[in-house]
DNA sequence: TCAACTATTCATGAAGTATTGAATTATTTG
DNA sequence: CAAATAATTCAATACTTCATGAATAGTTGA
């Protein structure tokens, strides 16, 4: 990705509302939630919300559909992935200090624990 | 890394002109690059600069130490990198697809080439 | 078609961020 | 000590983003 599609995306995750609005259609999955749904999990105005999601769907981080009256909205993994990506392996260019920092808890290999044995 | 913290280094991460300078840094490593260096490097007028350093340095994705009449700003690698992990691990809760996404392009596996042989 | 519902757009004002250049502080060198 | 250098702070201005509520547009079902 390049740095003039990662800014966008960069500025739209730079907000409370708009982190806890993907933490939350992250765990709804493809299937996705209509917007009413967000707006009474998130506890925000439906104007407010449309305006997050609006930022957030022209970052290229969710996506919309159609649904009878409702518009259904989820995540866009290829948009969020690709952001990630953009910090760790263009602006820090793999950095082995930064990818070492950035990994998941539970994929961590931790050699420093001692192997107890028998 | 908690909300709290990573929120502040999303916002210094979402500007061109920092971008540009966690990018020059990474580069230069610990060793790290004077604040006149980076001006004329970047060419960005000092006071900008300064303003810019100052953002970055909060949001502790930089650290800065003395040196005679210069100040040299480094990378913070854990900032980094805990910033990435909270997108990832965090936000993102480890998503598969998201994942996949933002693995580094050499450490990709390409499970859909075929094995040329003989 | 009318009423109910869902979602977006618009107008407004408040708050935050960006940029410039001049002034200031601190350090080194002659 | 005075001049030169390095960097930061400050004041003023422009711009962008945030937040609220009212108005609008599209969809469904009686």
């Amino acid at each position: 990705m390049e740095q003039s599609k990662a800014l966008p995306a960069l500025s739209a995750l730079a907000n409370e509302a708009r982190l806890d609005l993907i933490k939350l259609l992250i765990g709804a999955g493809q299937a996705g939630l209509c917007a009413g749904a967000i707006s009474k999990n998130l506890g925000i105005s439906a104007s407010r919300l449309s305006f997050h999601l609006s930022t957030l769907e022209q970052a290229n981080l969710i996506q919309s559909r159609k649904s009878a009256r409702n518009v259904i909205y989820s995540v866009n993994p290829a948009g969020l992935g690709g952001t990630i990506s953009y910090l760790l392996n263009d602006c820090c260019q793999e950095n082995p200090e930064v990818v070492a920092c950035c990994r998941a808890p539970s994929s961590q290999d931790r050699p420093n624990l001692p192997v107890l044995e028998s």
